[in-house]
DNA sequence: CCGTTAACCTGAGAGC
DNA sequence: TGCTCTCAGGTTAACG
C-alpha cells in the first residue's frame, strides 16, 4: 500500500487520537505478521503513554514514554483504524465491505477510544526498541528522506558512482533514498523524461536535478492530497486519497501520454517483480 | 560488495 | 457462475 506520502497521512491523522494517552491494554488477534508480534509486546505497552508518533521513511514510530520506541510498518495493505469507543466497532466506516474483522492483528484501548492494525497481506509489522531507535537495524540503514535536504545532487553522484543499475532501482533502493516506491518512482521518471531502465551512471547533471526536483514535488503534491488510493488506502478515519487522480503513467497502460502533442501511449512492462509504465516516446532511452 | 530473484500473504480482476 | 492465472503502494534473505 503505502509509499511516503500514504504514511505522512497516516501519521497525521492517528497522531492526535494517541498523543499523551495512556495504554489501558492491547489484544493481539494474530501476531503472525512480517515478523511475529513478540509474546512480551502487550506486557510492554500496558500502562505506557505514547509521547511521539512520526514517520521516518516509511516506518512509523511510536515513542513510549521510558526512552523506548515501537517501529511500525504497513507493508503492502496494512491501516490503522481508529474506533471511537468498542461499541462503534459495526457503525460508519468500519461497515465498509473492504475492511474484513479477520484481518485486525492488534487493538491497542486507550480510556475512551482504540486504535485497530489491519492488514490484508500481512506484510506489516512491529518491532520493540529498548533503545535508541535511531540506531535500530530497520532505520539506521535508510537514505535521506526524499523530501529532506540531504537528497541533493552531490549525495547523488557521489551514491552513483561505480554501481550499474537501472534509475528506476536505484529510486527503489531505501539505502539511496528512503520513502519512495513503485508508483511514484514511475510518475518521478516520466515528468522527468527518463526512461527507467536507463543506467544510474549514465545520467546527465540535468537529468538528476530533474529527478530531484520531481521527487520532491510530486511527494510534496501527494501528501497534500491524502496521498494515493489504488485499492485499499484509506487514512486511520477512512478517509481515501485523491492523488491516484493526478496519474500520468502509474496504471495508465493504454491510454495517451499527457505531454502536448505526444501521439503514443503508456507502456506497461514488468521488471524485477515490479511494472514500470512509461511514454516510449518521452521517455526514449 | 553488488544486483537480481524469490518468498512472505490475501484478494481483485481478467480470461476462459 | 466458477475456475485458474497474474498481479498488487514493500522488504529482505539468498543467490550468482
Amino acid at each position: 500500500m503505502p509509499e511516503l506520502p500514504e504514511v505522512e497521512i497516516t501519521v497525521r491523522s492517528i497522531k492526535k487520537y494517541l498523543l499523551n494517552q495512556k495504554i489501558k491494554r492491547v489484544a493481539i488477534y494474530n501476531p503472525k505478521l512480517r515478523y511475529r508480534i513478540p509474546k512480551n509486546f502487550s506486557k510492554f505497552l500496558k500502562n505506557k503513554k505514547i509521547k511521539s508518533v512520526t514517520r521516518k521513511s516509511k516506518f512509523i514510530i511510536f515513542e513510549i514514554d521510558n526512552d523506548s520506541a515501537i517501529i511500525s510498518h504497513l507493508g503492502m495493505t496494512g491501516r490503522y483504524i481508529i474506533v471511537k469507543t468498542k461499541f462503534s466497532l459495526d457503525a460508519s466506516f468500519y461497515n465498509k465491505k473492504e475492511i474484513i474483522k479477520k484481518h485486525n492483528h492488534l487493538e491497542i484501548f486507550f480510556k475512551k477510544h482504540s486504535i485497530i492494525y489491519n492488514d490484508i497481506r500481512k506484510f506489516g509489522f512491529f518491532k520493540i526498541c529498548k533503545n535508541n531507535y535511531k540506531k535500530s537495524f530497520h532505520i539506521n540503514n535508510l537514505g535521506p528522506d526524499v523530501i529532506s535536504k540531504q537528497f541533493n545532487t552531490k549525495y547523488f553522484i557521489s551514491f552513483v558512482s561505480g554501481r550499474n543499475l537501472s534509475i528506476k532501482n536505484l529510486l527503489m533502493n531505501q539505502k539511496f533514498v528512503a520513502g519512495l516506491g513503485n508508483i511514484y518512482v514511475n510518475e518521478i521518471l516520466y515528468s522527468a523524461k527518463i526512461n527507467p531502465n536507463k543506467k544510474s551512471k549514465n545520467l546527465t547533471y540535468d537529468e538528476i536535478k530533474k529527478i530531484i526536483f520531481y521527487a520532491t514535488k510530486i511527494i510534496r503534491a501527494a501528501i497534500k492530497y491524502g496521498g494515493s488510493t489504488i485499492l485499499n488506502y484509506h487514512n486511520s478515519e477512512g478517509k481515501t486519497g485523491s492523488y491516484q487522480d493526478k496519474f500520468k503513467v502509474y496504471n495508465r497502460e493504454g491510454k495517451n501520454c499527457c505531454t502536448p502533442g505526444c501521439k503514443k501511449k503508456i507502456i506497461k512492462k514488468l521488471k524485477n517483480g515490479r511494472s514500470q509504465f512509461y511514454c516510449p516516446e518521452c521517455q526514449e532511452i
